[in-house]
DNA sequence: TTCATTTTGGTCAAAGAAAGTCAAAATTCA
DNA sequence: TGAATTTTGACTTTCTTTGACCAAAATGAA
């Protein structure tokens, strides 16, 4: 097993003791495991991914850090389900379908569904060349319920 | 969290307590806070510019002070200047910055602004050719918005 | 009034402090 | 062995802190 599962194990201990949240220094976490502080990025990305059920925000600079948010559980389940079940094209009234099902299972709310599906209305994707324009929906579709997770 | 973050907190809860709007002293600030007075002015355009819904002035020579002004501007009006204001293109950075802006104003919930956020991620526009993606960018968020007035 | 002095605040650029990116090298796995 | 994953580190970007120098308003003396 090596350093980066070491890493990310205890990040998720961590992420248990302080109930969710966790913010932390890259550097000191490279310290800690006597790795290049890039590597943390390499865990990051690898291990705790909106796919994986993780935000991660961080802010550079004097006093910055890496926040670490495990998203909950319930709706992950559903929404991922929904999400395995998108495939690389998606066309408008799917689209309103699966929203208005979403929002009436109360998976999301009635303000995010409506978000959602401005965002990948034809007024939204008008500047996409036609023949992607199914692709970038179902991209964009995906992306919002990863996050909403 | 930094002396910058410090400085902002304290100004704020001062403007909670004073009901909108301060006047302080440059020097006095930087002395309570030990730091060199320039240090205020970088607090004030990061952390109190107009887009952020403070409004600052201030006057030199004796008795001189700077006034900070919390702007409450209702969120349909807010809403409509952002719009307004969006170009033909977006890059992501600045569509972070405006997004949350808009939640912490209150003008759309935090929900909708991380809908927001993802509908315009790379991930979500990676179909999208390169050049065009600012655009979609764009378009996609100005969408949102207009949906969500 | 006029002008010099004092009292404030403003600007800007350099230095410092984190974090991010990317691709090569090393390692592990099938 | 060959492909996938991991580890490293040089280089980049972003945000913060500091200080030298600048500009404006108030005040008081001539």
């Amino acid at each position: 097993m090596g350093i980066s599962d070491l890493i990310a194990g205890f990040i998720q201990e961590a992420l248990e003791d302080s109930d969710g949240v966790l913010e932390l220094q890259r550097s000191d976490l490279a310290q800690r495991f006597n790795c290049v502080p890039s590597q943390i990025n390499y865990v990051m990305s690898t291990r705790f991914s909106p796919e994986q059920g993780y935000i991660v925000e961080s802010r550079r600079g004097g006093g910055g850090y890496i926040r670490i948010t495990r998203v909950r559980v319930d709706r992950e389940t559903l929404l991922m389900h929904v999400i395995n079940s998108l495939g690389d094209t998606l066309d408008l009234p799917s689209a309103r379908a699966i929203a208005r099902n979403l929002v009436d299972n109360g998976a999301i709310s009635l303000e995010a569904g409506r978000t959602l599906l401005s965002a990948v209305s034809d007024a939204a994707l008008r500047a996409a060349p036609r023949e992607s324009r199914g692709a970038i929906r179902a991209d964009v579709f995906k992306q919002v319920l990863i996050h909403l997770v």
